[in-house]
DNA sequence: CTGAAAGCGCTTACAG
DNA sequence: CTGAAAGCGCTTACAG
């Protein structure tokens, strides 16, 4: 391996002349400069970010810690994301927490021991927020996003998850819909209690009354999605409209109404949340809560980033508005 | 921040006997290793990794390059390899090439600067294997997956795309049909011409002539599979079938033919490439070359860490066999 | 404009 | 069983 050491003994110079030439900093004459950069394409010599790093006491490195790589929402924020780290030379960490803990917390301090320099959580269910904040005090900046374990810990990116299920109540209610019901999320998550929140203000605001039995969880997957609503309907036949807590869950949604030979928007309207690409080609396709992932993912990157450069303002919270798509899945 | 010193410091002994103690190694008397302990944890001390790993000449994570992150064969490979690597208590670095190789030249650069131990690369077409060369002369293994820009310059991890594409052509053949397309992938793509092959090869060992214009490429995405399908099917409307390059681009096969009123299945026959977890959901469920991403994953992960490990075995692949999965898409 | 030297947080042969 | 000291590859204040 080649260091800075020989690149200043090949040129007669000393290490300090190299790093300053590396790092464009101090005045170093034209000539100097050539010959170690010279020397440094000869010798094919690679910077060691990593010991620099530790000499500044300072990162170039975010981790990203997400609950469920195979949902396409994370995908597209996982693109975002990226996108503005590498304009920012930023290297990314990827971590999958598979809505674990304590698997979480192994791996934040790992990403910690690694010396990543912020963390962009998705956190799981039941998220340690002491944990989370013995991290902060270490000063390692979190940003929060898409759902938020408690509201005074960090900075967040996220949309308005009640306002998102409220605009796609209201859109089932002014289709006439009286029998809608919500499925997925899991029982302890923030996020669905908002979601579920925006769902039930709507129906009572229409004067209808929440049916409990209408609302049932789900894990995140097409199947689990399916096996719900084949229980639901079977319970509740009356029902002529379902929320998806998810656009994932929401697609199982849709299946399961196929495969009982009822049609997805004439008999049951169905509408999901997050707007993954799949949901504008399936068939029908799906009407949706649209949440931009990308600009999330985008967003969390300048917060952590800000954070990271010292940025020391007050906690703060970037809210996307949800947009309402509508598509057939609704008729 | 707290150090090893710190440490030290606070339960009167040596930095070199706190060292031994957080790695196990020497012989520490349990009443020291206790009092050792304790002040770790008193002190909120975390272990400096990086750090170690500068001392050491040594890693603990490994770099991933991907073309795509929303197709969602990519996100199945991480899943597998991001659970294999955290199981080895070794951290992933995500880099997203998008298929351009200069980025991932810079991605690279900076991937080795930051000390990741290994690069596990799904490489953009035209990669330069010059560069991926030189990699190798620094010591940093390269395992490649999914696609493979030279054969004998790395290890690899991948599917037969040759076979994949022949069963799918042998299936629809002996179904009848005789005007059978190719859509999808770039045609500087060596995957696009193995799996091309496939399907030739598979012709003419049936007696049926290769028809070049058959045989179009179009980009990864559902909305590009659709618009090369509806171009194939205004000039050529005597096609019965259609092999997808990806099943992303399958889908948007399938989409155009339904957009069209046609049904598929029926009127025209759709096979893909991949079998990701929406193929076995979408309307109809798509027939598809199955390749476990997951697996090609998890097998990159033990590759690179056996090679960071020192092992010095001929380079060699790993081919996971294809398997063809026939739902409801080709009849 | 350039060099000598200390130090980032850790490890490890070498003494004792 | 434990400590003193050199060194991983870099940076930076201080001289000159």
């Amino acid at each position: 391996m080649t260091t800075i050491y020989d690149v200043a003994k090949r040129c007669q110079v000393s290490t300090a002349t190299v790093s300053m030439v590396l790092t464009n900093k101090g005045r170093i004459s034209d000539k100097t400069r050539k010959r170690v950069l010279d020397a440094v394409s000869e010798l094919g010599y690679i910077y060691n970010q990593a010991a620099a790093n530790l000499r500044h006491k300072r990162s170039n490195s975010v981790g990203l810690l997400i609950p469920d790589i195979v949902n396409p929402f994370y995908a597209e924020l996982i693109a975002g994301l990226s996108g503005y780290l590498e304009e920012n030379e930023v290297l990314l960490f990827l971590a999958h927490t598979e809505e674990n803990v304590a698997k979480q917390n192994r791996l934040i301090e790992s990403l910690i021991s690694q010396n990543a320099g912020g963390l962009i959580l998705c956190p799981a269910p039941d998220t340690d927020k002491q944990f989370l904040s013995s991290v902060k005090h270490r000063g390692i900046p979190i940003v929060q996003v898409v759902r938020q374990c408690d509201d005074a810990i960090s900075d967040y990116v996220g949309t308005n998850n009640f306002l998102g299920v409220q605009m796609a109540t209201e859109h089932l209610i002014r289709q006439g819909h009286r029998h809608i019901a919500f499925v997925g999320g899991s029982l302890s998550s923030q996020t669905r209690a908002h979601r579920i929140g925006g769902y039930m203000a709507k129906l009572l605001e229409h004067g209808i009354a929440p049916n409990e039995h209408y609302m049932v969880s789900c894990k995140a997957s097409r199947a689990d999605g399916a096996s719900a609503t084949h229980t639901l309907l079977d319970a509740h036949p009356e029902i002529t409209a379902i929320i998806g807590y998810q656009d994932i869950v929401a697609f199982g949604v849709m299946r399961a109404i196929k495969d009982r030979g009822l049609r997805v928007g004439k008999d049951i309207a169905v509408i999901g949340f997050d707007d993954v690409p799949e949901a504008s080609d399936s068939s029908p396709n799906l009407s949706t809560v649209s949440v931009s992932a990308r600009k999330i993912g985008e967003a969390a990157g300048e917060c952590v980033l800000a954070r990271m450069r010292g940025d020391s303002a007050n906690i703060k919270s970037v809210i996307f508005p949800p947009q309402l798509c509508i598509r057939r899945s609704c008729g």
